[in-house]
DNA sequence: TTGTAAGCGTTATCAC
DNA sequence: GTGATAACGCTTACAA
C-alpha cells in the first residue's frame, strides 16, 4: 500500500526544497527546465495530487457547495440535486448533501455542521417545520458570517438572499385554465393547508383562474389535506375525503391537485367509481414526476423544471462565490412552468 | 457582518496564548477555572466553532464519506442515500455525493476529485459503462492508497473490499415461485442483457425457480432489453417487443420483470390488450419503488430494502474507518429481499 | 497555570 | 534558480 505522496516527500527524495517542488509542479519559470521536468516526472510516477484539505485551509475556500433539502426520496428534490450537481461539477465544485427530513432541528444541525469551514455556500429548500415555527435564526447567522445562501422552491421571503422559485400561482392558473378550456365546469381542488407557502399560492392560482373565467369558486369543492409524517395515513384520510366529495358532488368533472400523489389518489378513486378519464373526468397535477408519466392513464401535469432550478441555483451561488456578481445584490429567479398534456385531459 | 472568529482572535482579545484558549475550550484542567470560564464565556458570546478544515488537516481525517452513484433521480439510489445519510449523521459524518451518470469517465473523475483528502472513504455503486469496460484501475488505486471502499448493489467481485448486495437470484426465485404458486404456468421474463450483473443473476433466479417446479423454460418467453441512455427509446422498443410477445404467445399468464418500469410497461400493454389483472395475468417486479406502490393496480414486487443497504454500507465503512474492525478483512453482506404482495398477484 | 513550538500540506514572499 | 519562512486554524508535547 503506497500512501499518498506529499510535496515534502518528493522534495526529500529529489533533494530539493519543498517550495522548489511546488513551483516546479506549477511550471513556474523561476525554476530551471531541468529541475522542472525532473520533479514533474517524479510526481507523475508517484501519482502526486495536491491535498484538497490543505488547499482549502490555505485558500479559505473549499470549492464545495452544501445542499440542504427536506428529503431525497422525492422526484422533485432529486432532480434539483442532479441539476445542482451538473452545474457545480462543470465549474469545479463538489456537492455535499444534508437532509433535514422536514425537521427544524435537523436543519439547524446540518447547517451548523457544514457552516464551519466545510463549504463555501448553501443551496437549500426550507423544512416544513421551520416554515411553521417561523424561526429563521440559523439562516440569518449563516448569512451574517458572510456565507451566501440560495433558497429554492420553499423560500422565506423576508430573508435577504438569492432565491429560485417557480411561479406557483401562474402554474396553477395554467392547469385550471386547461381544464376549463377542455370543457370542465365543476373543478375540484386538492391542496394542502395554507401554511405551506406553495400550497397557498397554488390555491390562489386555482381561484383566480376560475374567477377569470367567470366561474364562482365553491368551497365545497376544495379539499385541504392535513399533511402527516406518515404518508400512508395522510393518503388514507385523503382517500376517504375524495370518495365522500365525489359522492356528494356528482357534477364534478375536473380535478386539480397540487401534487402528483394527490392526483393519482383521486384518479384511483374516480376510476373505481366508474368515471371514464378523460371523457367525463379530467385531472391535472402540479409537479411532474415519474408517477405521472407512468400512471395508467398517464397524468397531465404542470412541470416545474426541477433540473433547471438546480442549475440556476448553482449558477447563482457560484457566481456570488466567485464574485462575478455584486455581493450585496440579491435576485429572485422565477422558473417557468409548462403544461404537459397527457392522457388525463382532453 | 461578523466573520467567523478563530482561536487566535480570542487569544488576542483575552490576552492569553492560542494554546491556552484551545485547552480552555476543551475544558482541560491544566487551565485555571478562572481562565477557563472566561474563555468559554467569550467563545460562547462570539459563537466560536472550530474550523472543520483545520481539524481535518490536523487529524488527517475529514469525517466525511464520499458516495458515488450512477444516478440520483432513481428511487432505489435515493433510498440508499437516505440510509447512508442517516447512519453517517448518527455517527458524526457528512456525506458528499458524486454522480457518475453511468459513465466511466465521470466515475473516475469523481473519485479522483474526492480521493485527494476531501473524504475518508467511499461508498459506491459501479457505473454500467465501467462494468462493460471492465476497467477498474481507479478502484484499485484508491484502495491502494489506503482509502476504504464499500461497494453496494453493483459490485465488482474480483475487487477486495467490503460489499453490500442483495441476493438477486434468490429474490427472483421468490418472485417466480409466487407466480407459480398462484397458478401461473407460462411465465414471461423481461430482463436486461447479461453484462449487467444483476440482470444476469435475476435471470438465473427465474430459470432456477422454473426448473425447481418442473417447468421447462422457453427462450421464446424471454425478452432481453437493450438498455439505452435515452429511456424513452428503450421503453418504446420494449413496448413493441412485449406487444409482439403477447400476440404470439397467447398462453402467457404471468410476467416477471427485473425492474418496476419494465413491469409497468408490460402491465400497460396487457391491460390494453384486454387482460384482466390479476385474474388472467399476474405480474411481479424486482425493485420496489413509488411506481409500483401507486400504480393502478398496484404492483407486487420484490423489495430490496434500499434504506437498509445504505445503512449497512455506512456502518461497514465507518467501522473500518474507526478501526472497530480488521482493516484487512473484507466482508460481503447480503441483504434479504421480501415479496410485497399487492394487486397484480393472486 | 500558562506559553512556545512543531506539525498537518500547501503556496506566496522574499532572501540568497 | 533555489530555498527558508510564514501563514491558513488547530492540537499537543514540552518548556517555563
Amino acid at each position: 500500500m503506497k500512501r499518498k505522496v506529499t510535496l515534502k516527500q518528493i522534495a526529500k527524495e529529489l533533494d530539493v526544497s519543498v517550495s522548489t517542488v511546488s513551483k516546479a509542479l506549477r511550471n513556474s519559470k523561476e525554476i530551471s527546465l531541468d529541475t522542472r521536468s525532473k520533479v514533474q516526472a517524479f510526481a507523475k510516477l508517484y501519482n502526486y495530487r495536491p491535498n484538497n484539505i490543505a488547499l482549502s485551509l490555505k485558500n479559505k475556500r473549499t470549492k464545495t457547495i452544501g445542499v440542504i433539502i427536506p428529503e431525497i426520496v422525492h422526484h422533485f428534490f432529486s432532480k434539483v440535486i442532479s441539476g445542482i450537481e451538473k452545474e457545480a461539477n462543470n465549474r469545479g465544485y463538489n456537492v455535499i448533501i444534508g437532509l433535514s427530513n422536514e425537521s427544524f432541528d435537523k436543519e439547524v444541525i446540518n447547517i451548523e455542521m457544514l457552516a464551519n469551514g466545510s463549504i463555501d455556500g448553501f443551496i437549500l429548500s426550507v423544512a416544513k417545520e421551520t416554515l411553521l415555527l417561523q424561526d429563521y435564526h440559523h439562516f440569518y447567522e449563516t448569512i451574517n458570517q458572510g456565507m451566501p445562501i440560495v433558497m429554492f422552491d420553499r423560500v422565506v421571503n423576508e430573508i435577504a438572499c438569492d432565491k429560485v422559485v417557480v411561479d406557483d400561482k401562474l402554474g396553477s392558473k395554467k392547469a385550471v385554465a386547461k381544464l376549463i378550456d377542455s370543457g370542465c365546469e365543476n373543478i375540484a381542488l386538492i391542496t394542502t393547508k395554507d401554511y405551506v407557502n406553495v400550497g397557498k399560492l397554488r390555491t390562489q392560482g386555482y381561484l383566480e383562474a376560475l374567477e377569470e373565467h367567470k366561474i364562482t369558486p365553491k368551497s365545497s369543492l376544495i379539499i385541504k389535506v392535513e399533511e402527516n409524517k406518515d404518508k400512508e395515513i395522510e393518503i388514507e384520510t385523503l382517500e376517504k375525503e375524495i370518495s365522500a366529495l365525489l359522492d356528494k358532488e356528482k357534477s364534478i368533472d375536473g380535478i386539480f391537485a397540487v401534487n402528483e400523489l394527490y392526483a393519482i389518489t383521486a384518479m384511483k378513486i374516480a376510476i373505481n367509481k366508474g368515471y371514464k378519464i378523460p371523457e367525463n373526468m379530467s385531472i391535472v397535477a402540479f409537479t411532474d414526476g415519474v408517477l405521472s408519466k407512468h400512471a395508467i392513464p398517464s397524468l397531465s401535469t404542470i412541470s416545474q423544471h426541477a433540473v433547471e432550478m438546480g442549475e440556476k441555483s448553482a449558477t447563482m451561488l457560484i457566481d456570488k462565490l466567485e464574485e462575478l456578481v455584486d455581493e450585496e445584490k440579491y435576485q429572485t429567479e422565477v422558473i417557468n412552468t409548462t403544461l404537459i398534456e397527457r392522457d388525463t385531459t382532453r
